[in-house]
DNA sequence: TATAGAGGTTCCAGCGGGTGGAAGGTCAAT
DNA sequence: ATTGACCTTCCACCCGCTGGAACCTCTATA
């Protein structure tokens, strides 16, 4: 099939789907007039990665779970390992945003949100706060 | 001062400070030598950046507040909106998240972890799975 | 005064993960 | 024969920096 039935199939964009052959994902036939094909197995791979990327996993790390699907003899313990790892990077991931909603929520409560120039969030944003927010932020990597 | 004593002041590294005054959200003085020259009002600047940053605005957004920051007659309201904005967006992607980590977490769970082949999390990315975890997945934008 | 080292400058390239658009080739239906 | 949908390649851009090369300038010490 051609690439837009590939792309209906797997909800992947056409751009996206030539950009993972781009960087040797997949790698579908081509046709005698140049028209890329695809496979079911090539569909199959694409769905892999449409469900992995889903899921949170790096472009790289989609590319060693498609090694790990590929290798029969692979240790389930090897793709446990690499979930567990991405579920403390969301748990990681998950505080940083709490302690920012936080923060802000604080400021936001504070501000009257009239038409009154005096602005508690800019006035901390400015380092001349008067609320009882503490701001020694990390930098949001 | 010069660029080194700014990156100090404000924790930010001077790569990022060069880069900020390249899409003009900051514009030192040059010295005779020059080099930047930064006044205490450019540090200022910086360091409102570096705090609204830290507090997941964009640059864009930062450009805003900066320009709100320099509007004595902006109503605090407009301040306010940008911060429930963030709050909201916030939210969803902590949300997002937490069913992201769900689904992770159920998978690894059903995954034994030893040096046998049988996988459901690969077999879940394979769309072969017979762990009852549903995956409508949406993109994670 | 020569020199070393710390700091400054510019410019170019790349990260991740695509996305947009232009210019052109191909196919099926009218 | 023409339309329009689909396909191709290529190049540039998004965000928010960051790394590195090549070079300039200042200060301290031998």
């Amino acid at each position: 099939m051609n690439i837009g039935q590939a792309s209906e199939r797997t909800k992947l964009p056409p751009k996206t789907i030539r950009y993972y052959e781009e960087i040797a994902l997949v790698a579908p036939e081509r046709g005698p007039n140049g028209y890329r094909r695809y496979s079911d197995k090539d569909v199959h791979r694409l769905r892999f990665l449409q469900r992995a990327r889903g899921l949170g996993f790096t472009i790289e790390e989609c590319r060693l779970l498609l090694s790990l699907y590929e290798d029969q003899h692979r240790a389930s313990s090897d793709v446990k390992a690499l979930a567990t790892d991405k579920i403390q990077e969301i748990d990681r991931k998950i505080k940083e945003l709490n302690s920012l909603k936080k923060t802000l929520a604080a400021l936001a409560q504070n501000c009257h949100g009239d038409d009154k120039p005096d602005c508690p969030i800019i006035d901390d944003l400015a380092g001349m706060a008067d609320v009882p927010v503490s701001f020694a932020q990390k930098s949001a990597k």
